[in-house]
DNA sequence: GATAGAAATGTAAGCGCTTACATCTGGCGC
DNA sequence: GCGCCAGATGTAAGCGCTTACATTTCTATC
């Protein structure tokens, strides 16, 4: 079934099929009912490649990703896909890992597959080399490059993000006002929003010039799944002699973590241990008391990417950086402070 | 930069170089090496919509899942996704969200962007009434169909899924032996495996006449990630009266949700009250005390799906539904019974 | 060294669509 | 009634690749 039964069908030449199929201007309204008539009458469906080949592109977009298990990205990715199916396009998934040279294959085999713009979600694809980048650059020379939560200086890359730095910041002297001064920061990532989250604690950390030394700050490497073992790391900490009587956690997970540390070192929560996560994912309300974590906005910021993507496709001139400010949801790890009154505060800034 | 320019720069036919492309036998090794060579030095990358049209293929399957943002559907939809492109094929995926009618309409997407097969990522997509598979059928007459966790007697449509009768009927036994009588089986789905696990609830207590009147059975239906409200339903089922020391859940969700309400009702768990849930995901490990929970091996499930999709791509002959059975991990919500001893049993059966 | 047959290569006809350009209408003003 | 123009339709040339079939080039055999 092609578009020359269609034309055979209808009485008339492709080039009128096609222009049916193209919503052209220029065909009657006559012979436009007919041939949409004989299409639904027959069943026919376009042939996707040759449109893509005549047309030069599939309306399909590229999405990295690199593990889509993790709840955190996998929620993104679900956002983002809704709403470019809901401009029509569809969404190649590449789920890539954390290796660097397994992002850039991937990313080859997307433009390779002729998408029509790339997004990657989650900081973790750029690096802090430079050089390590470039793989960016190279496929925003072909095609425009969304990413999320992290941001590069590059032509054709565009960036929407939320204020990590200020968020963990503010959380810091949240607790530092709450009165407790041996808060460590447990981390998982080197990602461009792990290090804007880092610089956070420790600017704020050391504006208070409150850590003897330096501040204290644990890296955490194993498994984003594998509480226990986060647990394990914690203890490890205090047994090492560094006690704490705060966390400040890079995600939900580790927070979630630290909460279980507390409870297993006979600490009360929030009274004599106090949380603050990143994320505020259904995890935040697992556990017992529930978490105090900082929701950054996922659904405003992906809104917010596919928004911008569409004004690219569309041609037009787009911000190429667009950070949100976070939001502390306070619940049961930490106790109330006289700066809880948030202040107004815009709550997006563009930058060309 | 197309097939002409690489053949002229090469001093070869297109079909040369077009054999070297698909790796047909019939080139000397010379002129291989000599077009791999321009092509390596033009950065030459074939067109994949042209490549499409002539092979009818671009090696991609579509990937359709209600809710990726769902922990499990997303850690499923991960593991395929690794799977395939561990094969070169790519993804397309489609959340359709939980309602028929967007299910028919994104399948009918995917099949007119010419996917070689569709995966159906969940039992949700079979539906009780015949009729509303139809748009299944209909997928599978166009193109092998594979559905993970559901089954369906129907032309070109191949199942792989974990026996959930069986480890709810087992869970139930486990949990009755244990001393318990007033059970609650908590549950969100009315999909292909939730009829199945409810069954395998109700077949074991019907079996040993325990309830009274009917099992006690309730229908959770709001947001997968509210756990207060599902804390709040279980709170109003004692409140009308009907108390139960013991919860099977159909999910980590409701089982977390569980545990929080025995927390707050004041019973100890496991002394006075067990849980046992389902799925065993990394929730599993989030709450005090953590679940016992039902692992039905998604990572063996996912893996076998895809061997058998590319058992059927290449024409062989396939299993229309194999069945796993899964396995009880026994953690702080339940206590220790006799019946701990898991009797060895065929892990996994298949069916023509 | 002639020759058959295998191996390597080339030619050209698609694949199903888009679209620039050519052609054909019909309605309008004069 | 004529010419003109705009709007509707048709013609045909691609898009970049695959592949059946034709042709050429080896290789081995006698």
């Amino acid at each position: 079934m092609t578009i020359y039964d269609i034309s055979e069908k209808a009485g008339v030449s492709i080039a009128t099929v096609s222009r049916v199929l193209n919503g052209s201007q220029s065909v009657s309204e006559k012979t436009r009912q007919k041939v949409l008539d004989v299409m639904e009458q027959c069943g026919y469906t376009p042939n996707a490649f040759a449109r893509g080949l005549g047309l030069n592109t599939m309306q399909t977009i590229g999405i990295m990703c690199a593990d889509s298990s993790d709840p955190y990205l996998a929620k993104a990715v679900y956002y983002i896909e809704q709403k470019l199916r809901s401009r029509g396009y569809d969404s190649l998934l590449s789920c890539t890992g954390y290796e660097l040279e397994a992002k850039e294959y991937s990313m080859n085999l997307l433009i390779t597959k002729k998408v029509d713009s790339i997004i990657l979600v989650g900081s973790n694809f750029v690096y802090e080399r430079e050089e390590d980048n470039r793989y960016i650059a190279e496929a925003a020379s072909q095609v425009p490059v969304m990413v999320l939560n992290a941001a590069m200086d590059t032509p054709n890359v565009y960036s929407v993000m939320s204020d990590d730095y200020t968020s963990i910041y503010n959380a810091t002297r949240e607790m530092v006002a709450g009165g407790i001064r041996d808060i460590l920061y447990f981390y998982n990532s080197h990602s461009y929003s792990g290090r804007r989250k880092l610089s956070g604690f420790q600017a704020a950390m050391e504006e208070q010039a409150l850590s003897g030394g330096a501040p204290l700050v644990e890296f955490y490497r194993g498994s984003h799944e594998d509480i226990h073992a986060m647990v394990r790391h914690l203890r490890a900490v205090r047994d090492a002699g560094k006690e704490f009587h705060g966390v400040i956690a890079a995600d939900d997970t580790l927070g979630l973590a630290a909460v279980k540390y507390a409870a297993e070192a006979g600490y009360r929560v929030p009274e004599d241990f106090s949380v603050i996560s990143y994320n505020n994912s259904m995890l935040a309300c697992c556990c017992q008391p529930e978490l105090t974590s900082i929701d950054n906005k996922l659904e405003t910021l992906c809104e917010h990417l596919v928004a911008t993507l569409f004004g690219i496709l569309e041609g037009k001139e787009m911000p190429k950086k667009t950070v949100f400010s976070g939001e502390t949801v306070r619940r049961g790890t930490t106790r109330r402070t006289a700066s809880d009154t948030e202040q107004a505060k815009p709550i997006c800034t563009h930058e060309r």
